[in-house]
DNA sequence: TTAAATATACCTAAAAATAGGTAGTTCTAT
DNA sequence: ATAGAACTACCTATTTTTAGGTATATTTAA
């Protein structure tokens, strides 16, 4: 089945960033980058002419910061949808963006399959605030039951192995949650995984 | 170079804590195992009567604690050189151990390497008293300076590569340090050797 | 001033983890 | 009823870690 084609605009204050999206995205297919901007301003001018399916904004951002941009783009009636980017440190913002009119909100620590998943269902007419800082608060769950059974496992400094026979199921099913889980947080190793996991408030 | 014979008694409550020190003793070449006990007053006795270079006795034993058969020994004038193994919760036991005339006390916890050593040590007659817990209270460094920077940046989630790296030298370096880490605090994993730590009171 | 400890670096080999894919079943909620 | 989520399981492939060895220069301590 081919996926539906995509445009989007990137605006993040570092460079590289949107450079590591680009790359990212471009590697999907069946996505277009129609350009991209380091700061709010510009971002919100290009967004306008160039009128992406969706555009990724960072919350923070020089000259204007992304939920200014939201708000102005919103308020201009652009039918581009949003998705915001954050930082552990302003996640805080997310009622605000889903108030403002936000299609989706990630952290910058989520991984390539989160992010084009995100868009997929973005495009789909869906939104994806699925960050675990809202597992924090409601019961949106981030991490499935079997992942956090895994996870509890993870902590204990178990291996696959026995964690696969502690849970009486297979290594390769154990292989799979364990890089979903991966896959969620960004993280690239287990002991960067429970970093990430306690610094976001887990009591693993 | 050809290592020193050596007739070591076990004592342990767990039989299969006898067998595995068997095992792993046995494996070394130059140890005899002249006998076993699993409980203090049984060890004592076989003790007295066999007569072995080394005798390994557990803390935690039934009918005698390994602390109170290292007391009899002493007294009954038995040349047999105790090394006290024991879970991290006798690890309050140490100063007592040294001054009933212990001549190594070890956390079981310890890998390998650092019990074969001991037994060296003390054969030659040394101590080895380098448990974790002794970092906690005095200088007797268990990880080297060294040591302690790779556990630094293992604990904030760097491979073997970036700490390489970052430390400016090369991975093979690096990966014997991390060997000789957990060689000395028995994990087979970063992640349990992170809990291991921090269950030692360490700051990582 | 030897011996021991430390840090370095290389070797082989096996096991585990990482990273990507597909795909079937079951459960749940629209 | 159908779609989506969750769990399961298998596939390939690469990278990393684990586990053992040897060896050498330097520093530290007895």
């Amino acid at each position: 089945m081919q996926k539906m084609e995509v445009s989007i605009f990137i605006a993040d204050d570092h460079q590289l960033v949107i450079d590591g999206l680009k790359m990212l995205l471009a590697q999907a297919g069946h996505i277009n980058i129609y350009g991209d901007a380091i700061n709010g301003l510009i971002a919100e001018q290009q967004i306008i002419r160039l009128k992406p399916d969706i555009a990724l904004l960072d919350v923070r951002m020089p000259e204007k910061d992304g939920l200014k941009v939201l708000q102005s783009l919103q308020h201009k009636g652009c039918t581009t949808k949003c998705i915001m980017l954050s930082m552990h440190e302003d996640a805080r913002y997310i009622k605000d963006a889903e108030a403002f009119g936000a299609k989706g909100y990630l952290l910058k620590n989520v991984g390539k399959v989160v992010l084009l998943e995100a868009i997929s269902k973005v495009m789909k007419g869906g939104t994806c605030f699925h960050t675990i800082v809202q597992t924090e608060k409601n019961q949106t769950v981030f991490f499935t039951p079997r992942e956090k059974d895994v996870i509890g496992l993870l902590a204990k400094g178990h291996s696959t192995n026995e964690i696969a026979s502690l849970l009486f199921t297979s290594q390769e099913t154990i292989k799979v949650h364990r890089k979903h889980i991966r896959e969620k947080t960004g993280a690239t190793n287990s002991v960067e995984l429970l970093i990430k996991l306690k610094e976001l408030g887990f009591d693993v």
